[in-house]
RNA sequence: GGUCGGUUGGCCGAGUGGUUAGGCAGAGGUCUGCAAAACCUCGUACAGCGGUUCGACUCCGCUACCGACCUCCA
C-alpha cells in the first residue's frame, strides 16, 4: 500500500496516514442540515471528501464512511437572542410537519449528490434517530463533572474541561485565556451559562417548539454539536481515523465535538482532522445567509445572471477537482468555461486511449519510461494530501501523449504492450473511480443506435471524400454540426464527439 | 479587535531553496481539399520592502491588500 499523507488540521502539518486498524479507515464528515436546498458551496465539500472515499478504497483500505444527517437541534441566529431550531422553524412557518420538512430536503440532497456522482456513505445516521443515545451521552458528560444542568437545559463546562484536559481550542488555536478573558463583558447575556462559551448539549424546548424528546432534565431537544459525537462514536468507535468537514465547522462545531468525547469518553475521538476550504463567489464565501450563493440547478441551467450559460454538473465536478481541497476556489463564468474544455480534452484522451490496440512489438525506451512515470507521479500526488489539481496535470501530460500515438507523432513500437495496458487502465481508474467523473457526452441509453447511424454516415461522407465530392462531404459536416456534433478528420478516417 | 490563511504570467490554478506544473485564452508553425481536431514552438509570472544564503517565487521579518473564523453556515 502506497504511503499516504494527510493535513492535519489539528497539527497544521502532513502526516503519514497511520490507520488505527491496519487495513481499515473509519471516516466521518459532517454532513448537510436539512432545513433547505443544498447550495454549491456544500457540494463543493461533499465532492472533496468524495475523492477522499473513493482513493482510500482505490488503496485498498476497507472504509467505513458515515456522513450524518442533521435533522435536529440546529439553531438559528446568534445564541443571545431568541433562538429556535431551523428545522423546527420552517416547519412552523410552512405548516408543516419537521419530519415533512426534513424528508424534503434530505431526498433533494441526495439527488443533488447523485448528479455530482458522489457516492454514497455506507452508514447516514440521522440525529433524530439517535435520541436515546444522545441523552446517554449528556448523561455521561453530567458524570463526568464537566456539564450543569440549569432550567431543564444541560450546559458543557468549557472552563472546566480547559482546566482539566488543556485541550479547547486546540483544534481552531483559540486560546483558555481569552475564553476567560470575555467571560466579564459578557456575561450579561448568557444568564443560564456559567460562561460564554460553554454551549448547550439538552436544550428545554420552548411550548411552541415542534421538535421534541422526553429527556431526565425536560421535554427538549439536543444541542447541535452532539449528533456528531455520538454518532461517530456509534459507527466508528472512542476513536477512529479520519473526521472532515468544511472549515466553517472547526470552530465551534469541531471544538465542540471534541469536548464532547473527551467529557463522554476522558480521550481524543479523532487522529486526523481534514478541513475543506470554500467555495467563493465574486470574492467571498459562498453563503446563503449571506445572499452569496448560486444554487446547483441554477448552474445547471446558466439562469443566473453570473452566467453566460449552464454547466453540465461533471464540468462543476472537474473544476472543483481543479483546485485542491484546502485551497479556496472562486467561482467565476471565465473558469467555468475553461473548465469544460480542459474536461473535455480529458474525457476525449480517455476515449482516445480506450480505442488503442498494441501491435504486439514494442520496445521499453524513452517513451515507455515517460509513461510509467507519469502514471507514478499521479499517484504520488494523490498520495500527497489527495492533490488532484497536480495528479490532473500529470493525466493531461499523458493525454498530449496519447493524442500524439494517435496521430503519429509518436509511435507504439517505443512502448511495450503491457504499458499500453496498464496505461488504459490507470486513466480509466483515475478518472472514472477515483475522480469520480462521468461522461457527459455518452450518457444517452440509445448510444448503440447512434454509433451505428454514426458510423454510416460517416462513412457515406468518407466515400464522398474519395471522390472529391466536396459539396456532399462539407453538407455532411455542416448538418452534423447544427445538431451539436462535430466531425473530426484524422489519419485513419473520422471520429465525431458530441458539441 | 483577536486567531488563522492567502497574494503566482491575460484568466483559473499547482509547486519548489538553484531544473517544465497543468488547464483556458493568445502568437507562430505542421497536418488537412477546406475547416475542425491534434501535434510542435513561444510568453520567462510569483504583492512591496528588507534580511538569511553562493543563490529565494520558495526560509525569516516588516508593510499593503484580500479572505476565513471568532455568531448559523460545507
Amino acid at each position: 500500500m502506497k504511503e499516504l499523507q494527510i493535513h492535519n488540521s489539528l497539527t497544521g502539518k502532513k502526516e503519514v496516514f497511520k490507520p488505527v486498524n491496519e487495513g481499515h479507515v473509519g471516516l466521518y464528515v459532517c454532513g448537510p442540515t436539512v432545513y433547505s436546498d443544498v447550495h454549491l458551496g456544500n457540494c463543493r465539500s461533499f465532492v472533496s471528501f468524495d475523492v477522499v472515499y473513493r482513493y482510500l478504497m482505490y488503496l485498498g483500505y476497507k472504509v467505513r464512511y458515515v456522513r450524518n444527517i442533521t435533522d435536529v437541534g440546529h439553531l438559528e441566529g446568534d445564541a443571545d437572542s431568541g433562538e429556535e431550531d431551523k428545522i423546527s422553524k420552517r416547519a412552523r412557518l410552512e405548516q408543516l410537519e419537521p419530519m415533512e420538512i426534513v424528508q424534503r430536503y434530505m431526498n433533494g440532497f441526495h439527488e443533488m449528490m447523485h448528479i455530482l456522482n458522489v457516492l454514497p456513505p455506507n452508514i447516514e445516521p440521522r440525529a433524530t434517530g439517535h435520541i436515546l443515545e444522545q441523552i446517554d451521552m449528556v448523561q455521561a458528560i453530567l458524570g463526568n463533572g464537566l456539564a450543569y444542568e440549569k432550567n431543564g437545559s444541560v450546559y458543557f463546562d468549557t472552563v472546566k474541561f480547559a482546566e482539566k484536559y488543556g485541550v479547547y481550542g486546540a483544534l481552531s488555536g483559540r486560546k483558555i485565556e481569552d475564553l476567560i478573558a470575555e467571560s466579564r463583558d459578557n456575561l450579561k447575556n448568557q444568564e443560564e451559562k456559567n460562561h460564554p462559551s460553554d454551549f448547550a448539549i439538552w436544550i428545554k424546548a420552548a411550548p411552541e417548539h415542534l421538535m421534541r424528546w422526553k429527556s431526565p432534565w425536560s421535554v427538549g431537544f439536543p444541542g447541535w454539536h452532539l449528533e456528531c459525537s455520538v454518532m461517530s462514536t456509534k459507527y466508528l468507535g472512542e476513536t477512529f481515523d479520519i473526521h472532515g468537514g468544511g472549515s466553517d465547522l472547526k470552530f465551534p462545531h469541531h471544538e465542540n465535538e471534541i469536548a464532547q468525547n473527551y467529557g463522554a469518553c476522558g480521550h481524543s475521538p479523532v487522529n486526523y482532522w481534514m478541513h475543506g476550504n470554500m467555495l467563493l463567489l465574486n470574492g467571498r464565501k459562498m453563503s446563503k445567509s449571506e445572499g452569496n450563493s448560486i444554487m446547483p440547478p441554477e448552474l445547471f441551467l446558466g439562469n443566473n445572471p453570473l452566467l453566460s450559460r449552464g454547466y453540465s454538473p461533471m464540468v462543476v465536478r472537474f473544476f472543483m477537482l481543479q483546485t485542491h481541497y484546502r485551497s479556496t476556489l472562486d467561482l467565476t463564468d471565465e473558469a467555468l468555461q475553461a473548465a469544460e474544455k480542459g474536461y473535455r480534452r480529458l474525457m476525449e484522451g480517455q476515449k482516445v486511449l480506450q480505442g488503442f490496440t498494441h501491435s504486439g512489438e514494442g520496445q521499453a525506451g524513452q517513451l515507455d519510461k515517460e509513461i510509467n512515470d507519469l502514471m507514478g507521479q499521479a499517484f504520488a500526488d494523490m498520495c500527497d494530501d489527495f492533490n488532484t489539481p497536480k495528479a490532473l496535470a500529470s493525466l493531461f501530460e499523458l493525454v498530449t501523449i496519447i493524442n500524439s500515438l494517435k496521430g503519429g507523432q509518436l509511435s507504439f513500437n517505443d512502448l511495450l504492450p503491457g504499458t499500453l495496458e496498464h496505461l488504459k487502465k490507470t486513466f480509466h481508474d483515475f478518472i472514472f473511480e477515483i475522480f469520480g467523473l462521468r461522461d457527459d457526452a455518452g450518457d444517452s441509453s440509445g448510444r448503440g443506435v447512434v454509433d451505428g447511424l454514426m458510423n454510416l454516415i460517416l462513412d457515406m461522407r468518407q466515400k464522398a471524400r474519395a471522390n472529391k465530392d466536396w459539396p456532399t462531404s462539407d453538407k455532411i459536416r455542416d448538418v452534423l454540426k447544427s445538431l451539436d456534433i462535430i466531425v473530426k478528420d484524422g489519419k485513419d478516417g473520422a471520429t465525431w464527439s458530441k458539441e
